[in-house]
DNA sequence: ATACATTGCGCAATGA
DNA sequence: ATCATTGCGCAATGTA
């Protein structure tokens, strides 16, 4: 934010003309020749088409950088900012969604947990009752109407810890 | 990749000179006054050291952009690169870790909704086998030897993951 | 005000 | 050729 000047590329907008010196740094070399005046060496193919060429194949040829000041160039440039900018804001926008699936994740796993802690009681629950009916049955004990007053000693087996 | 000139960022490195006319641009500015001669106002303070001046409170000063010249400016831009790559490394190791994490959260996920459906069966198990149970007590049946044909245990008291 | 950290942006090389 | 990605440098801005 803060960028107080966005282009808002309508149509033929292009600011920031920008003018490479390559490695030219000698220590002496004075401030001179700079943007406006970009002399490229401008390497022509020298087409050997009107002499004995064929038709050309593959034309082995490292693409002449084509003139900054190209109609061509400017065209080229802008098209990939545009790509560029999409490209990124795509990006971060795929990062915030991998963060928020992290958020998401993490809320389904407190979720799932706290329902594994839930049904591991409800089965300690029910495993202890079966034990204590099984003793009674095992005991032979049949309660018939006011025995003695003993209660089976509940016996809690419960052994289970997440 | 591929970068035939990298740096290396020894010390007194610097290749690519760029000037950008960034968007300074009235609609009807004219191509004039490009870099290499950029002329600062400069604005001098004029200390009044010398004078009554106290320690010169906020000094009101835009910076003046210091030449591309300038040792010191080389200096900067160059630490300011270096910055730059650290932090993005760091922003993109981030992604990483974040994406990475987002994996490991689905696994656990598996992990525990498979221990919720196992936990689910052994209760619906043990549920069964105490209506059953109910029945038959509520039927007034004694099951003297071997009624109902079943004889429910496939439980293994176990359920252990992990 | 000094030094580092972030962020938006354009350029160029390269991938698809 | 076109668009998408990516590394890189610059400059503005944020933060300590």
């Amino acid at each position: 934010m803060s960028r107080p000047s966005q282009p808002k590329h309508t149509t033929a907008d292009h600011n920031g003309v920008s003018v490479i010196q390559s490695q030219s740094h000698a220590p002496s070399a004075p401030p001179a020749a700079v943007a406006g005046l970009q002399q490229v060496p401008q390497l022509i193919p020298a087409h050997p088409s009107s002499a004995g060429g064929k038709a050309l194949p593959p034309s082995k040829m490292k693409k002449p950088p084509a003139d900054k000041d190209s109609e061509e160039y400017r065209q080229r440039r802008e098209r990939n900012n545009l790509a560029v900018k999409k490209s990124r804001m795509r990006s971060k926008q795929k990062a915030l969604d991998t963060q928020q699936r992290v958020n998401e994740l993490k809320e389904e796993n407190e979720r799932l947990e706290a329902k594994i802690k839930l049904l591991s009681k409800e089965l300690s629950v029910l495993k202890d009752l079966f034990l204590e009916h099984a003793h009674n049955l095992a005991d032979n004990v049949q309660p018939p109407a006011g025995a003695g007053g003993s209660s089976p000693a509940p016996n809690s087996t419960s052994a289970n810890g997440q």
